[in-house]
DNA sequence: ATGTCGCGACCATCGCGA
């Protein structure tokens, strides 16, 4: 069973690379951010054909999300619960698992994008801290289920040094500011397992790597990207992994799938 | 030191968001 999230940076501009990533990568249950297009210009009858359902919560110019699954699946919400918001930044469904499966009959998936919120200290990084607030409260709820249960997304927070070639670099930016980096250790504290460093000490494990400055050829990257994996879930982790093989295509998203595998 | 995209308004560059 393998669950993977993947900011596509306009699915119109990307679906070569996600359709030939599906292909290679097969996996069960994918989370999109970004798509910048509304849902009646998302390209469903291309990835339908592969087998998958398709879910979105579209939005014109900017954020979107959606849920693709090869197995069943039930949106629950299109917006986060207890947070009124113009702007499309979560979906939250229940995929069937098939037959048999080890981890019970469903798995409980949430894909998020969360806001940029830069620059610290304006109204933008206010929201950022509303929405983590918000999606704190509301994965307290979902815990309390006891279901398998995966937050996917853009999180746009550096959780640690580590998760930064050059961290200096982004001292005073909403995306490692202290406030973001505490209130994302918040939401993990209540009980959720990050599911790349669980399964790795490796150096320069990145997700998403600036257009500007030659970043990706210099390894400038930072890890914003994340699964975050209630008990249940973590309980069945194999393996988890970061596709950065996707950055070095032509036209490529700022972004690389980010996935894990669980048992069963 | 700088370096880029994608979108939409609106036609050709520009502002915004990231």
């Amino acid at each position: 069973m393998l669950i993977a999230t993947f900011n596509v940076n306009s699915i119109r501009q990307r679906l070569a690379h996600l359709m030939r990533w599906l292909k290679s990568r097969e996996p069960d249950v994918v989370c999109l951010q970004e798509l910048k297009c509304l849902d009646e210009a998302f390209p469903r009858e291309e990835i339908e054909a592969l087998g998958y359902r398709v879910e979105t919560f579209g939005q014109k110019t900017f954020n979107g999300v959606a849920i693709l699954s090869r197995h069943g699946v039930e949106i629950e919400h299109r917006g986060l619960p207890g947070f009124p918001d113009e702007q499309a930044r979560y979906i939250e469904g229940v995929v069937s698992l098939p037959q048999g499966h080890r981890s019970g009959a469903v798995l409980r998936i949430a894909g998020v994008y969360f806001p940029n919120g830069n620059p610290v200290g304006s109204p933008k990084f206010e929201y950022k801290r509303a929405f983590m607030a918000a999606l704190t409260r509301h994965a307290e709820g979902l815990l309390a289920l006891e279901e398998p249960l995966i937050i996917a997304g853009d999180f746009n927070v550096i959780p640690q040094p580590q998760d930064a070639r050059f961290p200096e670099n982004w001292r005073g930016d909403a995306l490692f500011q202290s406030e973001s980096r505490a209130d994302f250790r918040r939401l993990c504290a209540l009980g959720f397992t990050d599911a790349i460093r669980a399964t790795s000490d490796d150096a320069r494990l990145y997700s998403f790597w600036d257009y500007q400055a030659g970043a990706w050829p210099r390894d400038n990257g930072i890890r914003i990207d994340h699964l975050l994996l209630s008990p249940l879930a973590a309980d069945r982790l194999m393996e988890a992994g970061i596709d950065r093989e996707l950055r070095a295509e032509e036209k490529p998203s700022d972004h690389v799938p980010v996935w894990c595998r669980l048992r069963g």
